[in-house]
Formats: C-alpha cells, structure tokens, sequence
DNA sequence: GGAATGATGCGGCCAGCGCCGAAGCGTTAC
DNA sequence: GTAACGCTTCGGCGCTGGCCGCATCATTCC
C-alpha cells in the first residue's frame, strides 16, 4: 500500500517534462549547477528551483554547495539505471523515427560507461576476441579479458569472478558493456584522452588520438564513417 | 527532445497512484479483467476504464477480449523490469518502516521469478552447492548447476553458456535469481504444486507437498518459522 | 425476448500543479 | 561599500487531469 503510493510519488517525479530533462541531462554522471539545468530544461530558474528540490526531496539527487554555486548530481547508480529501464520501455514501442542528432548514435555515456555505435564497438571486438560473452541476461569477463584490460589499464577490481551487466542499447538495439567493467573501460578511455564530453550533450566526441587508439587496441574506426 | 517527451509521458503514466496500482496488481504476469483492476485500484470501472486505456495507449499493456472481458496484461518483460527498477530506488531510500504483509516478505511472484525469502533461500543454495555464482552485476550457472536444474525438470534452454539476471529483493536486500533461469525454475515449483498464487494479492503460499520438496530437494524449511 | 453483467463514453466538478514575475537572501567580484 | 550573480521563496494565474454519476453498447444467461 504504502510503498506503492510511493514508486508512484517517485515516477510523477519522472513524470514532468522538466523533471526529465533534468535528469536526462544528469544521466551522464556529471554535477550540474541549478542554472544550468533550467536552461536543460527550458525553463526559468525559479522553475527549476522548484523541481531540484523536489528532486532532491525524493531522494533522486544529490546537491553539495560550493560558494554560491549548487551541484546536482544523481543520487546512485539505481537510479540511473532505472532512467535506463524506461529508456529501454519506450524503445520497444512503436519504431518512431528516431529524430536526435547523429552525434548522439556515435558516441555518448550512459551514467558510467560508453553506448552508441562506440559502445557497441568496444564489446563486439571484446566478445569477437573471447575476452567476453554477453548475452541479454549477463556476461562474463574471461581470464584473457581480465589480462586484456588489465594491460589496458582498466582493471576492473579484485574479485574473483567478473560479471558484467549488460545494458540493452537504444539506438543499436544490441547490448553493450555496463556494470563496473564498462565504467572502469570508459574510465580508462576518458583518461587517456581518446574522448571527450562536450558541452549541452551526452554525445561524445572521438579524439584524433582516440581513432588512432581506438584502431590500435580495438581494431575498429571510431569516426564511423564521418 | 522527442524521447525525453516520450520519457516523461511514459513515467506520468506509472505517476498516478490509481495506475500504479494497477500496474503493480499485473507485476506477477498474469492477465486481469477490467473490473479486477478497477478493484485493485480502488476507483470505480469507469475510472479504471480510462486509465487502462491511457496505459494501452502507452503500450505497457496488452488486450485481449474474451467473450465481455477484457483481460490486461504487462506488454513485456522490459515493463516489468521498469516497475522492478523503481521499485529498487524507492527502497534504496530512507530505510522507511515496512508495513507490507508478511506473507509477501516469504515469498512472492516478481513477474516471472521468485522473490521473498523464498527466493533468496533457492538462490542461496544453488550458491552453496557451487550451482550458480551470483554478484550484484550478473551471474551464471555452472555445469553442475546446469545438471541439477535439468534433473529438476527446470531446463533454462538450450544456450551453452547460461547467465542470470539477479533481482535485487526490496525485502531481504541480497539478490535472487532472475532471468530465464528464474522464470524456469518458478514455473517448475509451480507445474510441480509447491506454491500456489493467492487471490487479491501477489504473495504465494507454499503447499505441503511444497515444504516436503523443498526440503528434500533444496535443503531449507520453506515455511520460514509459522 | 428480457434481465443481468462487463466495459466504455460523456459531461461536469474540482483539486493539484506547473509556470512565471517580483522580491529576498547569501556569496563573490571590484 | 557597492554591484553583480546564483539561488530561493512567495503569490497568483491558468490549465491539465483524475474522479464520479449517468447513459450506452456488447455479451451472456435464462
């Protein structure tokens, strides 16, 4: 009774267009400043004062002050890995046209780890190589793909068996790689400098190094096409 | 732009307490009439009429006529996998005082797999008899797990490498198992007689015969101290 | 055919909520 | 100190949307 009023609170939360857009535009992981996200979602400060702190008051976000600034960021990994499963819901509906810039298909973040045609790209050439097998319902890192990243320098962590959560992509409709394995792998790729953000959207830009890098150790051209 | 729309349209729909029970009241895969759902919802049929048609209309369910009923369903296992993400972040939230039956805490359906004590109990020992590896990222069962299930007539399919979804429970805060293996394993316990669903709510209760196999096949007593 | 039942359509009521303008508070810059 | 800036609170407007009573249609039972 009482928890369902309450999964209902937390989705009329989700519920708004403005609210959407703001934690679309957190999706990436990043801290944004509540200015920013008013103009993310297309309305005046006060508005998105209101909803931050609704937000917030649901749990959604997390906000640390800094000077005059506040910093909004998504509360945990659940959450946005339920942003993820409604992503995912309205995909299977009705094929409409896809209108979002191509940019967005190449390359963007998906809280912590890589999607698009990169993300995809990184975890065929890892299966093709036999470092990984992933299947709609988890995957597996083998011990060649645990010596591979860890040369890589993207280790995933110590234990002993390493799972891998897969993550149904919406625009290639394949699954890529999520969990800690594809966080540590974008990591290691944001540190290397072969991507980079760019301002006013989750799509990724791919470095000259990055292409270069990206063909080396992955065997795969990262400008697809461009 | 259009997806966030689309985004927030889909969560306005789980936003309205009334459809949200509704939605809730289908999570356990079975196919409801109208006026059960009016029930569950607590509005009269005319209200729940409209509201089963907005949830159509945003394809989360599917229809289908029988004679003068209408029997309503989840559209799919990723609707379902939507409602269990939203379910973990309202639990991840203040550890809020649990006022559910206690029937639902042993065990219960979550669409296709069981969840409830029961469920981590059969998790928990496929784990210890070295059946199945689960972590919060993924999972999989070996080949001696593989055996068992298929001597328990609980095939999970004919793919060589067979991972698990797990399902982290809001009751008990460990994971079980889900995922095709999941939904094999509770449609066998069910095809076998040991649980039964119960009316006007998702709990299960577990037969005699049900307590004497789970027993004798799984090591654990299933009726969890009543 | 007639009655009962399940489901839907329509009209009207009303609460809730999103929105912005104006004003207030705190911090930073000069 | 003064000005600029970021953010929040307050108040009022306007509209969406949930709710039900009543009526209608379709199906089944007798």
């Amino acid at each position: 009774m009482s928890d369902i009023n309450h999964l209902a609170s937390i989705a009329a939360l989700l519920g708004d267009p403005a609210r959407a857009n703001i934690l679309v535009a957190l999706f990436d992981g990043r801290a944004l400043t509540a200015k920013e996200l008013a103009y993310a979602a297309h309305v005046t400060p006060q508005t998105a004062s209101g909803h931050l702190g609704k937000l917030f008051e649901g749990g959604l976000l997390t906000m640390e002050k800094q000077g005059r600034h506040r910093y909004f960021r998504l509360a945990s990994a659940s959450v946005a890995q339920m942003l993820e499963s409604i992503m995912a819901v309205t995909d299977t509906q009705p094929p409409r046209p896809w209108r979002g810039g191509e940019g967005l298909r190449n390359a963007r973040t998906c809280y912590d780890h890589l999607a698009g045609r990169l993300g995809v790209a990184l975890a065929s050439f890892l299966m093709d190589a036999g470092h990984l097998v992933l299947s709609s319902d988890g995957g597996e890192v083998s011990a060649s793909g645990l010596a591979f990243l860890r040369d890589f320098g993207a280790e995933p962590g110590p234990s002993k068996r390493v799972f891998c959560r897969p993550c149904l992509d919406w625009s290639e409709r394949r699954p890529h790689l999520a969990g800690r394995v594809g966080a540590a792998l974008a990591c290691r790729c944001f540190d290397l400098g072969w991507i980079r953000r760019q301002r006013d959207t989750r799509a990724l830009a791919v470095t000259a190094e990055g292409r270069v890098g990206f063909q080396a150790r992955f065997g795969f051209d990262a400008s697809f096409g461009q």
